[in-house]
DNA sequence: AACTATTTATAAGA
DNA sequence: TTCTTATAAATAGTT
């Protein structure tokens, strides 16, 4: 997407790998908590990165088991 | 992010709101799509849109079940 | 950790 | 309401 079109496939590279997955984390992030705010929506994003690290969003802001249960 | 730049916060349309929702939601999981394949990463993804209905995205392919018994 | 060239996402319009 | 396209935003490669 930027200095050069990439092909949706897995990253060889770790350094790169994990760059790319933080940059890409945060915007995900964003993109969330823009459509939050937005369309007055609700989140919850787990992810779990390839070294097996738990990353999470959550909006508006709460917790994990507040989000569950309200729903 | 197109015809002209929007402030972050809330749409009042409720049409123009519901577009909004849709098209951005699509946009994150395909952005969830691609980081899974990327970067080996594991998405839960659940999103409430502000009339209640749910929202799930969880890749590599499984269930939600699935995908937190394994963490 | 910053910078940009370029790709991608999307707001407004048709 | 699906399709288009001008423009904003994200980001791949670089430094």
């Amino acid at each position: 997407m930027a200095r050069g079109k990439i092909q949706i496939k897995r990253i060889e590279n770790s350094t790169q790998r994990q760059v790319t997955f933080l940059k890409r984390r945060n915007g995900i992030f964003k993109k969330a908590h823009e459509l939050t705010v937005l369309c007055d929506a609700k989140f919850s994003i787990v992810m779990l990165s390839s070294t097996g690290k738990l990353h999470e969003y959550i909006s508006p802001s709460t917790t994990t088991k507040q989000f569950f249960d309200e729903y």
